[in-house]
DNA sequence: TCGGTCCGGGACCGGTCGGTCCATATTGAC
DNA sequence: GTCAATATGGACCGACCGGTCCCGGACCGA
């Protein structure tokens, strides 16, 4: 036997692959520039990945898992009011949009690139905003709302065009008006107690 | 001189490109798909547009042409309700992100898949979606919103939204919340009189 | 009938795609 | 120190990319 156990290889390869997928969309970046930034040799990618698609898909399950890592410490924040852990997600999802160099949302743009519903990226999309959806049905039903799945689906769309909207139109494009807005739905949907 | 005046060529090339472009995304289609589904040759694409860039864009200043003839018909519907015609309009993409093979909207999709704000296909993009919220701005003006431009950017989030979730979601998802959303947004913005 | 022009088709260009494979360098076991 | 095993970088593969160019034939007016 002989070399080292391969340490952070996996882990470099995502970290660069995130940051040029997310910066310029997925099929814009090809596999060779990829390890071109890691330092890495091809066999390194495809020892640790099947190909292309399943880089993708760890990408987007890695971003899944960072993203409710931070959701969720935003919504625990608020632990005894649901209605402002439901404007918790918006914030950060409108703090996202109003960011800089703001691209759009990984989930969103993957699924309008690859429209096969067997394309492990969009698979994996897909995942992600459904489990999205019924986290905000959860926190609906707990604010009280009268139709749950109704805040839930306006919230949705609320998210779908932060994200749509800032990244084609910019920071001072119709984003500005979200938080507003979600305002306005949850109280609508959530009669006075 | 001789042969025929070259009559619909451009049209037939701009309609499979429409088609495939829309279907799978520009990304995902070469020349050589269109010129092939087209029946002519190479030379007659190249004579007619510049490139592929310059194919998008127009494909794209087609679509804002043949997208407001139908939005201004529906407008035109209700010419005495201002109110009403917002709602006609988010109707008409509410009835398009529902329909059955929907790929989402030509120009959040182009503009996502070309981050480049200099790429011809992305400023005929956000040029139709800075045009659509103009037009709202001006609609919620003629309804008698207290903040216009507030109105116009919530109602650009639910559009956004539904062409994000309908692309990504299905009909059965966000999507359904369109109208009732859209509806109170009004509502909201607009003193009763 | 003939000359001229435009047509569809396709060969061809350099470059890049995703993916495979191999010569080499590096290591641990003895 | 020696050898065998394996991880490594990168050469290499066929296919396709967008784009250029040219050929042979179809069609036109004269």
């Amino acid at each position: 036997m002989a070399r080292k156990p391969a340490s952070g290889t996996r882990k470099r390869i995502l970290d660069v692959a995130a940051r040029l997928f997310g910066e310029h969309g997925v099929r814009a970046v090809g596999i060779q520039q990829v390890i071109d930034e890691t330092g890495l040799g091809k066999s390194q990618l495809y020892r640790e990945f099947d190909g292309k698609d399943d880089l993708v898909a760890a990408w987007l399950r890695d971003s899944d898992a960072a993203w409710w890592e931070v959701a969720d410490a935003a919504v625990a924040r608020h632990a005894e009011d649901p209605a402002r852990q439901i404007l918790a997600v918006i914030e950060l999802v409108y703090d996202g949009a109003r960011s800089p160099g703001f691209r759009g949302c990984p989930f969103y743009n993957t699924s309008t690139e690859f429209r096969d519903p067997g394309h492990p990226g969009r698979r994996e999309a897909v995942t992600h905003l459904e489990r999205l959806r019924e986290r905000l049905l959860t926190l609906a039903g707990a604010a009280g709302a009268t139709d749950p799945q109704g805040l839930s689906d306006a919230l949705m769309l609320v998210i779908g065009g932060l994200y749509a909207n800032g990244a084609a139109l910019g920071p001072d494009g119709p984003v500005r008006q979200a938080l507003t807005t979600a305002e306005a739905l949850v109280r609508l949907h959530c009669p006075p107690r």
